[in-house]
DNA sequence: CATATGTCCTGAGAGC
DNA sequence: TGCTCTCAGGACATAT
């Protein structure tokens, strides 16, 4: 699911249409429900049409392209949206496709399987109220350990919980939330009331780490298909994954425990009770 | 204020 | 074969 580091891919995917003039952008019919938008496609055409990207980066879980006008161009993907370079995979789920003034160069294609993505158009005041600091956490690849012992040293919820909380740390997903806990020897029921700064230190060099190493393989690409470079190529980080989806398998870590799945929050996790022993609470 | 739950959406796979 | 059911989980709205 497009966590940090698929979102961080998907940026690199379309750097190139960074300076490049959009000439215009298609909403394609479809007998499915549209997606979030802002605003209505007349007026988002509009506003685009005839703008030129000056730049492509990442907020969080969220693709930005910041127009030559003051307005940026935000993709959410959530669970199935691409970012596409290339030919999407049906005609069915293309949501927008954004043309470009140089007829040569492939249209960028936002397409998602479920109507869960969002796609907006805001002014920079909009985007600071909607995705600036008062609605997100730091970005969990510049996040400090000093962060996040005071921001949940008085917090009754289970750490794995609070790191899915974009509010406390931005960019974390279901998928490296139980990666990090991990390798970081941490129990992923553990109140993080009860977290030792020394522990909260190895969640944080353990965010960087997992994180980057993502983004180098990617970004992780499970069984359902979902997520896809603007390449249309799959991540390779799913290969490396040490706990996620790896229930009842051994540890890849210490080799003796036998990985478990519990449901926090409705959401799955996967610990090694061996490694992340609760008592130790460390 | 902090925390918990419900909701959205579609396709895959299970079970009958 | 074909139907119904459950599950997956991003982020937000609403409730406690």
């Amino acid at each position: 699911m497009p966590e940090l580091p698929e979102v961080e891919t998907m940026c690199r995917g379309i750097a190139a249409v960074a300076g490049r003039q959009v000439h215009t952008v298609r909403f394609p019919k479809s007998h499915l429900c549209d997606i979030e938008m802002r605003p209505a496609k007349p007026a988002f055409r509009r506003r685009v049409a005839g703008r030129s990207i000056i730049r492509v980066r990442r907020v969080a879980k969220r693709v930005i392209l910041d127009l030559d006008s003051t307005d940026s161009v935000v993709f959410e993907p959530r669970m199935t949206g691409r970012v596409l370079l290339t030919e999407p995979p049906d005609r069915v789920h293309v949501r927008a496709v954004f043309e470009f003034a140089d007829a040569d160069h492939p249209p960028l294609v936002f397409w998602s399987m479920r109507g869960l993505s969002t796609l907006r158009l805001l002014t920079a005041a909009q985007l600071a109220d909607t995705i600036g600091p008062n609605r997100l956490g730091p970005d969990a690849l510049l996040v400090t350990t000093a962060h996040l012992h005071q921001r949940l040293r008085a917090s009754r919820r289970a750490v794995k919980v609070a790191l899915l909380d974009q509010k406390v740390v931005a960019g974390i997903g279901n998928i490296y939330a139980s990666e990090i806990l991990h390798r970081a020897r941490v129990h992923p029921e553990i109140p993080c009331s009860r977290i030792t700064p020394r522990s909260w230190q190895r969640v944080q060099a353990e965010t960087v780490a997992v994180l980057e190493e993502a983004i180098r393989a990617k970004g992780s690409t499970l069984r359902d298909g979902n997520y896809r470079t603007a390449a249309d190529e799959p991540g390779g980080f799913q290969d490396r994954h040490r706990v996620y989806g790896r229930e009842d398998l051994k540890c890849l870590q210490c080799g003796r425990g036998t990985v478990r799945r519990i449901v926090q929050a409705q959401r799955s996790t996967y610990f090694c009770p061996v490694c992340q022993r609760k008592a130790r609470g460390k």
